[in-house]
DNA sequence: CAGTGGTCTAGACCACTGA
DNA sequence: CAGTGGTCTAGACCACTGA
């Protein structure tokens, strides 16, 4: 190897590990539509060879623009620029507590339910249970400096958290527990507008029929449904921000 | 090395590959709490020395619990459970022509509005350009099979896309032409309820003050702003899915 | 068959941390 | 100082695709 081709990049935005350099060249490549969505791009022999690398330091490039969904690799054929016919993006879901605390705000909960139930046939079959088993059931509605931010109307798997009603909800969010006793999350959710029921209007005090955003999710772990939540907001004090970058 | 311990898995379950072996006895240790959140997890090298694999094989695993955020790693002192404090999901932003579509049903749109305008000192903040110069701005509603989805407010920077208006858009839809344009996005966006203001109402064909869905994606290419719109959609019609899987 | 990507090994040098 | 992670090299064997 030519030891001559090994400068120190005098430029600072020139990322220091090789690996770096050939995924921001493909990056910047890709973002100047130097290769169309389908093109085939570079093999990893001609990058090998284009940056004076070895082919490990090429394909640890290459796996982390496939990993971000950037191209599309087919073995025995070569790498293709993806097509990104769809924007991801990736929308965090926090801990409500965590979520006021860090605004420097005041939080609060006043805990309406905190029961066991049986379950009906539908939230049955949400929760991986039989018609009429036990569920825990817990209404909470959650402020922020005072004024009601959401209404958590939320089912538990008992299987999965035994002691959830002894836990102590003015104190510990129903996420924060649930997030101890099974960490790794699995879950699929849904964002719709719709009007606060008349019960939802009292407890969030807000006129009834305003528009809320209401938000449910089914959480899983290890393959266990655990819990299914209703969560609404009312629209004019809660939106969901996020970002996405390639 | 010990060549018996390289026993082909009998268990089909089992990853063949051992980097994807290692990763997932992290994974389901994670899972099962055998690492609490910040505790310290087992070294490269004693991983080297359980499984019998060279220290890249390793990395490789870490590495990519690392990017799914299970881990943290710390130079010089050690891996360590990842805090879950948050669930982060992806969301999908797709095209909604291409939504439709897959659903098999008819897509169609209508143009109320196409033309140039001067930028307000607000909207050239956002597009990064001086309040006055030329913005494009589109009004478009999209409709399924007939009934209204989606109402469609866009401002476009012309430096990203000087053909915009000349675009046919009740044959190609905004989102899929400036894909096209710019390949690579980065996006920030928010999720809010709110009512339908009298024109959206009109042009949604629903109620006054019925409860909207609204998206507000400002977009970027390459650092430079293209483009910045605002989705309303009428809450009894649409709503947002994703899901996340660790 | 040559070319492609998927994965692995057995070393190496380095920066960083905390005792 | 020993232990940690961050990165790299120069090979290797393999499965797969398409001419």
């Amino acid at each position: 190897m030519d030891l001559a081709t090994r400068e120190r990049a005098p430029h600072p935005e020139a990322p220091a590990a090789p690996y770096a350099r050939v995924k921001q060249f493909l990056k910047e490549g890709l973002s100047h539509g130097r290769w169309a969505p389908g093109a085939l791009m570079p093999s990893e022999a001609e990058l090998v060879a284009r940056f004076g690398v070895s082919r490990m330091t090429v394909t640890r490039a290459l796996r982390e623009l496939l990993a971000e969904g950037l191209v599309t690799r087919v073995q025995g054929v070569g790498t293709f620029a993806a097509h990104l016919s769809k924007v991801s993006s990736t929308l965090t879901i926090r801990d409500l507590h965590d979520e006021i605390a860090e605004r420097g705000h005041r939080h609060h909960a006043e805990v309406h339910t905190a029961r066991q139930e049986r379950a009906s046939a539908e939230l049955a079959l949400q929760l991986g249970l039989n018609s009429g088993d036990a569920v825990f059931h817990t209404l909470i509605v959650h402020f922020e400096n005072g004024v009601p931010l959401q209404c958590e109307d939320r089912y538990v798997n008992p299987a999965c958290a035994p002691d959830y009603l002894s836990v102590d909800f003015t104190q510990t969010t129903p996420t924060h527990y649930l997030l101890q006793v099974a960490p790794l999350w699995e879950a699929q959710f849904s964002i719709e507008a719709s009007q606060a029921s008349a019960q939802e209007a009292r407890l969030l005090r807000i006129g009834l029929g305003e528009p809320c955003l209401v938000l449910v999710r089914r959480t899983m772990s290890r393959g266990v449904p655990i819990t299914l939540a209703r969560l609404v907001h009312p629209g004019s004090r809660y939106q969901i921000d996020g970002q996405f970058k390639p």
